[in-house]
Formats: structure tokens, sequence, C-alpha cells
DNA sequence: ACCTGAACACCGTTCAAGT
DNA sequence: ACCTGAACACCGTTCAAGT
């Protein structure tokens, strides 16, 4: 009969992360989970491929908690405003300074991996698809997109780390304030039309 | 009578970046350096610390390649004009594409390192110069800063793997006149005033 | 001053074997 | 199906020793 189940992939990531909040990126290793997990570093391979895998895991956990709070592609919530746009984008933001307060180390992985992974290729979909409603002309909507997102990012890394300690947690919303500001002056050269009204928007398809 | 020296900080930095290009960053270890050298191991901590010093050392060689094209800070070549530290800018981010096409493996370490090393705290302080002498108020410029610096390097990244081997050299510079006309007018509310003259800008003191 | 050699505790991944 | 055990080629870093 087959043996009972002690771990699966969901179990491995969380304690990947864990690892990575506790002792950093490079702690994290195929024997050091196994070790908090009380198995052999031979059982992690059938529920993650390889090393690479078990960091886009973590990856992918990571923008989950991102996109937490943000409001999904068809709501209206959000999206309704000529300028919501910019307020979802804000959300990103927002959430992006969360997960970097939450896992520091963790966050890392964010600039330094490709992501292409389908958690990743989502979160493009998304933001493409504002930039769409926004007005933005398809030609330059990757270009946008990866700026706007790597700024968010950076700034979120850069705002965990330093500054924080010594900042009320209410202060450090001039950067997301100053972000919006630069984000919205920055986008206009880019906008061929108004925003798309919220009902003609909602039937546009996948990208990608 | 002491030894001969075999080598120096110099030469294993720059073995470490060949590694980096031949292997990829994972590639880069004690051993494959000392290897590449005909050396021991152990005869690297002479000159490198450690490993993470080793790391510090490839950033601080990328970072010098970058601002190689860059008018140096009292130079009036590229700043003179009113929008002249937009023409900076872009020297920098022309600069980091390249050497994005150059070592596309160690490029990912300019994004996820501190950076707190000599250059980087040079570069930063170079750009504080810049936005200070566009007109940006004093409170907004390390948030603009980080903004700024972390998009063109994100969008360095991006254009160097993506894309990039099926377009003539010459059609990229989309991105930049992009990268340009976003960060012109994004910065645009942030300037409390025109852009200083050159005279009486080239006496502002060092900042951090 | 600069490098070697042996050593230690780790690491990613394989293979064959157990239940 | 899921995990173990032994094994391999690696890794970062130490210490004492050679020239």
């Amino acid at each position: 009969m087959p043996r009972p189940k002690m771990i699966d992939r969901t179990a491995i990531l969380r304690t990947a992360l864990e690892i990575a909040d506790d002792d950093g990126v490079t702690g994290v290793s195929m024997h050091a989970v196994a070790r908090r997990l009380g198995v052999t570093p031979m059982a992690l391979y059938r529920h993650v491929g390889n090393k690479a895998d078990l960091l886009d895991g973590i990856v992918e956990r990571l923008l989950a908690e991102i996109m937490q709070g943000v409001p999904p592609p068809g709501e209206t919530a959000g999206l309704q405003g000529p300028e919501g746009w910019v307020d979802a984008l804000m959300a990103m933001a927002r959430g992006a300074r969360a997960v970097a307060r939450r896992h520091p180390a963790a966050f890392a992985l964010l600039l330094s991996r490709p992501a292409a992974t389908a958690g990743a290729r989502q979160v493009r979909a998304y933001v493409h698809d504002l930039l769409r409603r926004a007005g933005v002309g398809a030609e330059h909507v990757p270009r946008l997109e990866r700026i706007l997102t790597t700024a968010a990012l950076g700034m979120a890394a850069g705002g965990a780390s330093e500054r924080f300690a010594h900042h009320p947690p209410g202060v450090l919303d001039d950067d997301f304030r100053a972000l919006a500001t630069f984000v919205t002056a920055g986008i206009e050269p880019f906008r061929s039309r108004p925003a798309a009204e919220p009902d003609d928007a909602s039937d546009r398809g996948r990208d990608d």
C-alpha cells in the first residue's frame, strides 16, 4: 500500500520562505529545507523539480501576496473613474511595500529573477490591461509596464531596508504620493486617447 | 625573501566576471575563480576578504563601465542647457544597456545587491546632483533617484534579455526616447524652480 | 608577503533500494 | 507513490605550514 504523504509543495515553499526570512536567501538550500521538515533532501525532489524551481515557487508566493489587495481584472471597483488605473497601480505598489516589509530578504528574488513564471506573466498582463485602459498606445504598453513595475519594486525594496525602522507607518505615504504624481505626469505623453469607458473596457482578450 | 605575487584583486575580479559571462552568476565561486587562475582557493582570501566582497567587486566593475561615457560631475558638457540633466540621465541609461548586453548574467547583481559600495554611493550622489540642478525640491531628490535608477536598470535588464536578439541596434533607441519622455514629464511636478544656471550649480557640496 | 595543503561542515543531485 | 541511504562532485572558510 502507498506510503502516507509527509510533505507537499506548499509546505516546502512555506518552509523555504521561513528560512529566507530567518537566515537570508543564501540560507535557502535543499538540505536546509529538508532539515526543517524532518525529511531527507531527496524527498523534496518529488515535489519541486530542483532548486531553481524552489526559488521560482517563492517568487510565486510573493507575487500572490502582493496582488492580494489589488482589484481583480474584471472588477469595476477602483477602475471606474477615468484615473482608476492609478489607484490600481498604487494598490500594487502598496502590496509590494507590505511584502518587502514582511520578507525583506526574499523580496530581492523579485528583482533578480527573470520572472517567467505563470504568476509573473499574470501580473504583467494585468498591468498591460491597466495601461491600455488608461489610453496608452499599444506600442508603448510593454515598455511602460517594465518602467513602472521595476520602479515600484525598486522603491519598495529601498523603502523597506533603509529609513523604515525610524519612521511611523503613516509618514511613508509620501513615497506613494510621489510615485503616483510621477507616474501620472510621466504617462501623459503616451496617452493617445482619454481613459476607456468601464463598459467597453471589460471585453478585451488576453495578451502575451 | 618575499614570494613573487601571482595574482591581484583586479585579476580576480576580471576572472570572476568572465566566469559569470560564461556560466552565469551561480558559476562564480571561490574554487572556480581560483581554478581559472591556476591557484589555490585560499590564495584569493589575501585579496578579496570573502565571497560577498568578491560579488561587490563585480558590481563595482559594472558600475564603472556604466558611468564610463557619462559626463563627470563638474563638467558643463551635457549639463549646460536647461534640460541637460536629461541627457546625462540618458547617457547613464545607455551605459546600463550596453553593460547589460556585454554581461547579461552579471547584470542581475546590480538589481539584487543592496549596493552600499563606494561606487554605488558615488553614482547615487551623481544623480542627486543632477536632480537638484534640474530644480527638484531637496525632499524629493532621494525618492526620485530611486525611482529613476531602478527603472533604468530594470529596462536595461529587460531589454537585454528579451527581444534584443532579433532587433537591429538602432531600433531599440525607441526605448530610450520613451524613457526620456516619461522621465521629463514625470519629473515636472517636482520642479520647484527652473533648472539652475551652470555657473551657480557647480559650487554645491557633497551629499550623503 | 604570499601561496599551499589538509581539513571541516556544507551544498545540489544521482541512483538504487525500501515500504 | 513516496521516502531513505549511500554516494559524488562541489562549495566557503579555518588553520598551520611552507618559501
